[in-house]
DNA sequence: CGCTTTTGCGTGCATATACACAGTAATGCT
DNA sequence: AGCATTACTGTGTATATGCACGCAAAAGCG
């Protein structure tokens, strides 16, 4: 399990500005395709848990997303105010409770075929191989780094 | 060459949002190490660059780092006003080139070890075969999506 | 019941990211 | 040389990201 780094390691061996080069380049795809709707795609993976896990905590969406609790706090503001997802009102008043108001589940429905189409372009581009590695290897890889 | 997507598509199910998620974890791992240093993880890349490739202007970092080069001006920023990174003046006057101060060069060898501790930790608790995986997905990732 | 601890959130600060647009310098062409 | 084109860069605007810190509500305990 003793794994050797490069001999002379360079930045473009790290692990991190892989993935993060990465996601910049996906991130750019997908942005393009969802621009109609006016979605960013962070906004889309947002609106669709937020819309299959109904009323859902900033906590608990955290853990979901796998992203800070305040970054969602900042990110839900202007889906907040285009209306698309409102704060429900809880018996525990600490928690925040957010749903996705109607509007929120029309947009996403009209989302969707935009996002399956970034998503087909990209699996197209990448083959079928290489996106079930690259999944595989993504997904054994959050577990892995869960722990740390 | 019909990648079939999902049933039900999910926003789990997305390539983006895994990679997007993955960025996140790893970054938070390489940034708890190089803290010491006062370097992101961005910036640590961004100066092994500039370090490396001697004098180079925004828009080939750019390409280096496939990153936008509006968001290089950004990030360029604190790594300029800190000293660690200097503009040269070119006889194309429209170039603005780059090149690490003897301070930039110092600190980026104190960060070096920093960096590989992190690279280590990542790479042990994946493993050498996930590690290879990994990398080899996303390189061929690249790839396929440079020229979409 | 009153006090301490835990839990759920938001803010201040700093950086990261990229699109649309604009400015300036070099180049090419007539 | 003069003008159009191309190349290199910065700014305005908006979102994304997370750490340190502080606040309020619920829970636990004597």
């Amino acid at each position: 399990m003793n794994t050797l780094l490069p001999v002379r390691p360079s930045p473009a061996d790290c692990t991190c500005f892989r993935v993060r080069s990465a996601a910049r380049r996906v991130t750019q795809i997908y942005s393009k395709h969802l621009a109609p709707t006016g979605l960013r795609i962070s906004q889309f993976s947002l609106l669709g848990f937020v819309t299959a896990q109904g009323p859902v905590t900033i906590t608990e969406l955290a853990d979901l997303l796998a992203t800070d609790r305040t970054t969602l706090t900042r990110n839900l503001r202007p889906l907040l105010s285009s209306g698309v997802i409102e704060r429900a009102t809880a018996v525990d008043k600490r928690r925040h409770e957010l749903v996705a108001t109607p509007a929120g589940r029309a947009l996403f429905k009209r989302a969707l075929p935009l996002w399956a189409a970034a998503e087909q372009e990209v699996r197209t581009a990448m083959g079928t191989k290489l996106t079930t590695d690259l999944h595989g290897a993504l997904e054994r890889s959050m577990e892995k780094l869960a722990a740390l």
